[in-house]
DNA sequence: CTGTTAGCGCCTTCAT
DNA sequence: ATGAAGGCGCTAACAG
C-alpha cells in the first residue's frame, strides 16, 4: 500500500529526520572505517537505518571521499580457464576484505589494454590489478610514473610489484617428474615469450634437464599462444615424424596439453603410453579429461591474496610455490 | 619537469578556464549523449579538454544525473565456460553501446544471489542482467515490483523479460541427429530441474523421439547438475551396465557432454565408435577435444543484444535459435 | 548558444 | 559527542 514509500531512495536526510539527530551524526555513525561506537545514540540510529533500509549512495560518498572500495582487474579474456579462475579468486579475496572487484578484458592488444586501464581509471578505482603484463610493456611503466596504485598478476615486468606463481619452480617440478619417469627425449611447449611466465616455466625446465643430463635442442621447443590452437599446432609437428618423436612433452599451460593431447589422439597416439604430457595451471578440467593431466597446480588464492596485500603499500615481487599433481597423462617410458 | 601539473586531476573548471568559457559551456559541449555541435567555440573546447586530458569525473556525473552507464551483469560462476562466454558477449555489446559491464558471481547460492544483487544495486548500474535465474526464484518478482530494471538471458522464470536461446529446438536438434543416426537407446543427461533450460532442452529431445518412434524411459532420463563432475557421474551410471547401455547420449551442456566421455574412456568406450554423445552450447573447447564434440552451438551475441535491448524498453521473452554443429563424437549405429 | 544559480548525497572541517 | 556549514565535480533549470 506504501508503494511510494518504498520506491523513494533513503538518504542521510531520511535517517537523521527519522531518528531525530543531524546528518552529520548519523552519516559518522554508519562510517564503516572507524570502529563502530556503542552509544545509545549510535545503536539507534543503526536501528532506524536498517528499518529505513539506508543504503550509502556509492557516488556522493566516492565523490566525497575520493576512495571507492572497487579495484580494477584487467585479464586479456575471462573465457581463458585461467584468468577467470585468477579473476574469482582476486573476486573473492577482494570481498572478504569490504572491496568489490571490477573486471575488464583487453585481449593480446596492447593499444586495447592502454583504452580498457582508462576506463578502469574513469571509475576511480583505488587500484588496478593486471593479468597483462608483456616484458615489453609500457604500461606498468607509465602507471609507476602516474602514481597509480597498482600490482601485476601471474607475469610480470620485472619492476612493478607482482604476485606471481613461482613459474621457474613449476617448469622445474614438471619437467623433473618427466625426468625421474626415464624419460630423455623431452620437448617443451611454451606459451608467448613475451611472458616472464613462459620464459621462467622453460627456464625451471632447462634446470631439471640439465640436472638430469638431459639434452634440450632448440628443435624441442616451441615458443606459442596460450590457446588450445596453437598447443595443437605444435603437438602435431612434434608429432608427425615417428622418428624424431620425443616420449614426453612439457606444454606450459593446459591449455596447450590439451591441444598437444587431441594432436596426440589425432596421431593414433595414446597419451600416458605412447606419449607423456604434462601440463600447468591444474585448471579444473584437467583431472576430468579422458586421460586425466598431470599438472602443476598454481595457488592462485595465495596469488589474490598477495596482490591485494601489494596494492596496500609497495612491496616487491611475490612467488607462490606450486604443486605437482600427478596424474595418468604421463608414465615411466617403456624401456 | 611539471610533474606535480601531471598529478593533478582536470576539471571542467580547468578547461573552462583553459578556453576562456564558463563550467556549464563545457559541460554541454562534452556531453556525450547529445549530437556534437559543431560551433567553433565547441571545437576549441574539445581541443583544450584533449589537451588538458580531461576525464569526466563519473562519480559527480552519476550523482548528478541518476544514470552511470554501467549495467551489472549477475553469473553463478565465472569458471562456468558458459557463463564466461556470455559475460564476455555482454562486455562486448555494452561497450558496442558505450556501456561498461560490471560482473558479480553468487554461486548457486538463492541468498549470495540477492546479496549481490544489491551490492550491484548499490553501485548505482542503470540495469541488471541476470543468469542465474530459477523457475522457483522469487528475485525477478521482488525486482519486478521495486521497478529495478532487468532481464534474464539464457534461463527465465517465465515472467520477468528474457533473452534465451531457443533450447526446446536445440534439445530438439540434438535428439533429431541422433535419431536420423538410427540410435534407438538413447539416454538424456540434462542440468539442473530448477532451470528452464534443462527443462526446455529435454522437452525438445522428447518431441525428437516421439516423432522418430524412440522411447524414453525415466531411467534413461537424469537430471543433474551442470559441472563436468555431474556428467562423469551420470556416464558412469548410464554405461556400467554393458546389457542396459544406451548406444547415444545426449548431455544437455558441453561439461555434462566431457563428463560423459570421461566415463565412456573409463569403461573401454570409444566415443563415435561404441557410444555417440552429444553436447549443448558449443563452448570452443567442444571442437578441440581428442574426438571432437557434436553439439549444439549456442548464439551468445545475439542473445546478449537481446538482452540489452530488454533493459532498453519492457518486452517479452526472445528465443535466439541454436545450430547443430556435427562433430565425431556422432556416428551412425552401427548395425 | 551562453552564463548564472542550485543543488545531487555525502563527508569533513569547525565550532559548540 | 554533536550540529552547522561548505564543497567534492558535475548537470539541469533558468535567464539572458
Amino acid at each position: 500500500m506504501d508503494e511510494e514509500q518504498e520506491r523513494h531512495v533513503v538518504t542521510l536526510k531520511d535517517v537523521a529526520a527519522a531518528s531525530g539527530v543531524s546528518i552529520s551524526t548519523v552519516s559518522r555513525v554508519l562510517d564503516d572505517r572507524t570502529p563502530p561506537s556503542r552509544s545509545s545514540t549510535a545503536e539507534k540510529v543503526r536501528r532506524v537505518a536498517d528499518e529505513l533500509g539506508y543504503r550509502r549512495n556509492m557516488f556522493a560518498s566516492g565523490l566525497r571521499r575520493g576512495a571507492t572500495g572497487t579495484i580494477g582487474v584487467l585479464v586479456p579474456r575471462l573465457t581463458d580457464h585461467v584468468m577467470a579462475l585468477m579473476f574469482e579468486a582476486i573476486e573473492r579475496t577482494a570481498r572478504a576484505r569490504g572491496s568489490f572487484a571490477v573486471v575488464a578484458t583487453c585481449g593480446d592488444d596492447p593499444a586495447e589494454e592502454r583504452r580498457a586501464t582508462e576506463t578502469l581509471l574513469d571509475r576511480n578505482v583505488d587500484g588496478l590489478v593486471l593479468a597483462t603484463a608483456r616484458l615489453d610493456d609500457t604500461l606498468p611503466a607509465s602507471l609507476r610514473e602516474r602514481g597509480v596504485p597498482h600490482v601485476l598478476v601471474l607475469r610480470t615486468d620485472g619492476v612493478s610489484p607482482s604476485a606471481l606463481g613461482d613459474d621457474e619452480a613449476g617448469g622445474y617440478f614438471a619437467a623433473r617428474h618427466l625426468v625421474d619417469l626415464g624419460h630423455r627425449e623431452i620437448a617443451v611447449v611454451t606459451g608467448p615469450w613475451f611472458t616472464s611466465s613462459a620464459r621462467d616455466r622453460l627456464a625451471g625446465a632447462r634446470r631439471a634437464f640439465a640436472e638430469g643430463g638431459v639434452e634440450l635442442p632448440d628443435a624441442r621447443v616451441i615458443s606459442t599462444g596460450y590457446g588450445i590452437e596453437s598447443g595443437h599446432l605444435a603437438g602435431r609437428s612434434l608429432l608427425e615424424d615417428a622418428a624424431s618423436r620425443p616420449t614426453a612433452i612439457f606444454a606450459a599451460n593446459d591449455n596447450l596439453a590439451i591441444g598437444v593431447v587431441a594432436a596426440a589422439s589425432a596421431a593414433g597416439l595414446t597419451v600416458g603410453r605412447d606419449v607423456s604430457v604434462v601440463g600447468y595451471n591444474d585448471i579444473p578440467l584437467a583431472g576430468m579429461l579422458p586421460v586425466p593431466l598431470t599438472s602443476v597446480r598454481t595457488a592462485f588464492d595465495q596469488i589474490a591474496a598477495s596482490a591485494l596485500d601489494l596494492l596496500g603499500g609497495p612491496g616487491p615481487i611475490t612467488r607462490a610455490l606450486p604443486t605437482l599433481i600427478p596424474r595418468a597423462s604421463t608414465a615411466a617410458l617403456a624401456r
